[in-house]
DNA sequence: GTGAAAGCGCTAACAG
DNA sequence: CTGTTAGCGCTTTCAC
């Protein structure tokens, strides 16, 4: 059940019934009439495989993420969707693991045109060695990204967002802060734990050593073993009275560490995350956080790499999306 | 760069390079060297675009999902992915929000071509609309499922399972116990209602139409709204003394709503959960909550799926696997 | 306004 | 072991 059967059923010619099925002008509307009625009747689909071979495009578009069983990642992924699905794009989902190799191989479809342009949200470490055998490929950097790439991006301003953290906690008159933070290969951990350090000294402090951890993982329990660390290391004094976890999952985490340690959140240790996902309001105590305008992020990726597809001369902007210091109990 | 100027390049005929390109034997290892030398040097890819079209598959599996967001449904779409991958396939992920709509188009890719098969985890209601219209189009139901439907399934057993948390409930000495359902359109949420109803009055207990809540929605937010409304309905003992919520979400939502209301957990309410997601052991008081092996649904899914598409004529069963009840501090 | 025909890039008979 | 050739089903000039 080909083109060509509705056509004969039509009794019109093939480029006819594509004509009307692409919504062509030029085609008579009692002829158009006829075709609809063959399409109907028989109950025709178009091969979409058939087409894009012939269009040369695949209207698909690759999300390539470090794990989307985290929910900072999920919900990003959630906002690609949208508007892809908008745009009659349909999305292509792997989880790389921020594996280098996983992660090359999926590149690798763009190249055989599997799919049209690609959105990354891996670690930066390998958008560089992307972009560096990438040619003119269409991808953007969603959330995680080096300016210095020269890839469009769209993400936020983690150095100012993690020193507004902190400054929070100043504020608040804590003094030993502690940062938990997520590992290398990430830029944008890289950038928060200058936003920390910084904004550490220019209250006058000397950063401790002791209290910048580097966990290599997002996840709860590794938060939560993190915190358990912190806090044993010492008398009560003698250990952070406040901790920035570089993403929710992990400050979750430590609340939980910090609780079977025995310490009070927030009277003896104030806890603070980022990202504000959906269940950070809910434990106890609601967890302070920067939030991140996380369907936002993977829709404006969405839009800038349509964009580029519709467009492969012009040049696409980078664009920071504003974040926002959510005080809830926590610290 | 096509094929055939991989061919022009080799000094060889294209159908040649197709079979060094895909491993076929009868080639000679010299020319094969020869052809593999200038796919090297030439950086050619093959355009899957052809060669599916050509072969009559897209190697795509489409995964119809209600909400990625929930953090159960990420772990089943990663247990999807990962054996996807493993089999050479690729993940179309569409989120569809339960919506019939969208879904019914989704489910339209399968008729162009655009996949080879299809997951769904939608509401069985959309799936048995989906059944009637499919022919033998390849899917499988995951999850969600009505045996009825006569398509290829893997669950968990629902009914024994809301059993066994209610029962567990009931062990604990309590009588005055809640359920928090997610709504209709679900045969999960009917068959653990059933579940919780039949242990209720397998106990000797009348369940109280007062406790049975149907929310339509699996937001942290609901759950705890509906804790809320629940504990204020009444004096202590007048009010459940045990809430069993048909997923962790709710569940984590019920917890943070019933400390609004005053309510200790577990003292004056024992609260039960379903899923076991990350964060349930991280929450205060952990959750005791029903434990489904969510990655290996979705790894089970696909399995289901592959072994359909390539015997199509065969049987294939439907499986269910097993839950566990999870016991930590909430109940 | 409509049709004929040429491919898109690949795989798979079929010959040799 | 290798080459020739016929399509896969569609879109799109180019004629009429």
């Amino acid at each position: 059940m080909s083109i060509s059967s509705v056509a004969d059923w039509a009794g019109v010619s093939v480029a006819t019934v594509s004509r009307v099925l692409n919504g062509h002008a030029n085609v008579r509307p009692e002829t158009r009439e006829r075709v609809m009625a063959a399409v109907e009747s028989s109950g025709y689909r178009v091969n979409e495989l058939a087409r894009n071979l012939r269009t040369a495009e695949s209207r698909l578009l690759l999300t390539m993420v470090p794990n989307v069983g985290n929910p900072f990642y999920a919900e990003v992924v959630r906002g690609i969707d949208s508007v892809a699905r908008q745009h009659g794009y349909f999305m292509l989902l792997c989880d790389t693991g921020a594996d280098p190799g996983r992660e090359r191989s999926y590149f690798d479809l763009l190249r055989r045109r599997r799919a049209d342009g690609a959105i990354c949200l891996d670690p930066a470490t390998i958008q560089q060695a992307l972009a560096e055998e990438s040619g003119a490929l269409p991808w953007v950097a969603c959330c995680e990204f080096d300016q210095a790439v020269g890839v469009p991006y769209v993400g936020i301003d983690n150095y100012r967002a993690a020193g507004d953290a902190v400054r929070h906690l100043l504020a608040r008159g804590r003094r030993r802060i502690a940062l938990i933070n997520s590992g290398d290969g990430y830029l944008y951990a890289q950038q928060r734990q200058q936003g920390y350090l910084d904004a550490l000294t220019e209250a006058g402090l000397t950063p401790d050593p002791r209290w910048l951890v580097n966990l290599d993982s997002l996840d709860y329990a590794a938060g939560a073993q993190a915190a358990a660390a912190l806090a044993s290391a010492g008398s009560i004094d003698d250990t952070p009275d406040a901790i920035f976890a570089v993403s929710d999952t992990l400050a979750i985490g430590v609340i939980n560490g910090l609780r079977g340690a025995g310490r009070r959140v927030p009277d003896d240790v104030a806890v603070i995350g980022f990202d504000d996902i959906a269940v950070a309001a809910q434990i106890d105590p609601p967890l302070t956080t920067v939030s991140q305008p996380m369907q936002e992020l993977g829709r404006t990726a969405a839009r800038l790499l349509l964009q580029r597809l519709a467009n492969p001369s012009a040049t696409v902007p980078g664009v920071l999306l504003p974040h926002r210091l959510v005080i809830r109990s926590s610290a």
